[in-house]
DNA sequence: CAATCGATGATCT
DNA sequence: GATCATCGATTGG
């Protein structure tokens, strides 16, 4: 099982976002196979925070690639994305979905008596522990333990639709999953 | 199953 | 003051 590297990350967005599918992420001491990813493209994205520009919450989207983006909505929950593309251009991978690997019963602490533990991007941070205080920024591609891993499992059939949860952009195609 | 709706507070204008 | 990259409970078929 290896490493994915910052170079992965550097691709275009749309690529990481499909190629991310299979692929395990590990924070702590949970793990989980990635199933579900959506991309955010830069400044002309209008679904995608820095929209308007740099703000104090999306900084980090601007930042090198391999890198969290972990913020928080809703009043209540967080999501997860890893940075792609070139530093300053801001750009991410959300993180919707895994399926649970290691550390399932810690999951389950945290999901308190759930039966699904992280097939959506809040339940899946409340399932790792990531909060935007705890791994906002964290670099993935460094001396972590925490990051994503290859062990050549490969999806059987991609499938592709628009973003879930957003109100315009909806014309694209920029979400990635498949079936477990 | 699917559709609807309230919760809840950080964030930005 | 409005919005929000969601979830879970509830309602109806």
């Amino acid at each position: 099982m290896r490493r994915v590297h910052r170079s992965f990350f550097a691709q275009p967005t749309l690529a990481v976002a499909r190629e991310l599918l299979g692929k395990i992420l590990v924070i702590g001491s949970c793990s989980g196979r990635i199933i579900e990813t959506e991309a955010y493209i830069g400044e002309n994205d209008t679904a995608c925070h820095a929209a308007r520009g740099q703000t104090p919450r999306n900084r980090v989207m601007y930042s090198p690639p391999g890198h969290l983006y972990v913020y928080f909505t809703y009043g209540m929950h967080h999501c997860a994305n890893i940075v792609t593309e070139r530093e300053g251009f801001p750009a991410a991978v959300l993180l919707r979905a895994i399926e649970p690997l290691t550390g399932i019963e810690k999951m389950r602490e945290r999901r308190g008596k759930k039966d699904r533990l992280a097939d959506g991007p809040a339940k899946l941070c409340i399932a790792l522990g990531m909060t935007k205080e705890s791994h906002n920024g964290l670099d993935l591609c460094g001396d972590e333990p925490d990051g994503v891993f290859d062990d050549g499992f490969q999806p059987k059939k991609i499938l592709i639709a628009p973003r879930i949860g957003i109100r315009e952009g909806l014309d694209k195609l920029w979400r990635f999953y498949y079936k477990a």
